[in-house]
DNA sequence: CTTATTTCCGGAGTCAAGTACGGAGTCAAG
DNA sequence: CTTGACTCCGTACTTGACTCCGGAAATAAG
């Protein structure tokens, strides 16, 4: 029960997390990820804590975190200095809390729309939307950072 | 009480959506705002619908959308073909649901780590929080578009 | 009316986040 | 031991999202 996954090559590493080849040398050079010692003129391996690492930088940008940002969620895991590491984790937290929010209020509206289009009930077609824009988007958290 | 919000030029605008100048003309020439008759020869102004709706723009931005797919939100509430806005709207719910599952699992392991760091009660310092890399990131929702 | 701000407009420049390229080295199959 | 696929590495190009620039026109302040 060998597991494959933690002895990729940085093509199949790539593969594994779903992005290019490229990505994986861009992230490490930004140390994003730092690259495994290459066994004197020969070819890296990776494993499949690389591949988590890879997904969780997709998932965290996708969530509108810079890469800066993200670099700076991953030093949280290293162990060290607790201390900083719970203030940087603290306002992180703040962060994702805004995004949440925002995020339940897109929720909201969204599947308001929704409903309200299926159950057409309303007399002169389309239930307006309008609330997406003017009014709604007032009330929205302002958008911070 | 006539609102002097509802008559800004570009610059009291983009102040008022707290954004530069050129975005706004940015947005503009993406189709993302359009710009307002001018007064031929004149000066164009600009009225508080104007400022929510690049406040909305910043927010989803902040979540993670493109302007591409902004485009494709604002789309919704202008009110016709309920049927094409309907379908939409349902596609979008799925990508910010998806968002939501990931943030909530990214506030989960942050406030933990908060939480663990503040009561070090742990006997060999910090609680290591590989949580956030191995691990729990395999567990995180894979990250979608 | 003159001067100082703004607007308007088109085009060039910047920065983050990749993506592509080209030549040299390595490895696995035939 | 050669062929084809892949890796390594540095540099250059691209894309998305702005941001700056410069000159002409309009409005505001003195």
């Amino acid at each position: 029960m060998e597991n494959y996954l933690n002895n990729l090559t940085i093509g199949a590493f790539a593969q594994a997390a779903g992005v290019h080849i490229e990505t994986i040398r861009f992230y490490q050079r930004k140390g994003l990820l730092l690259e495994p010692i290459k066994p004197l003129g020969g070819i890296r391996r990776y494993g499949k804590s690389d591949v988590a690492r890879v997904r969780f930088v997709k998932m965290a940008q996708g969530l509108g975190f810079s890469l800066d940002e993200i670099a700076e969620l991953l030093q949280l895991e290293d162990g060290t200095h607790c201390e900083e590491a719970s203030r940087l984790a603290e306002q992180k937290l703040v962060d994702v809390r805004v995004k949440l929010a925002n995020l339940q209020k897109m929720e909201m509206v969204l599947s308001e729309l929704v409903r309200a289009c299926h159950t057409k009930n309303s007399p002169d077609g389309c239930p307006l939307i309008t609330s997406l824009h003017a009014e709604n988007a007032d009330n929205l958290v302002r958008f911070e950072m």
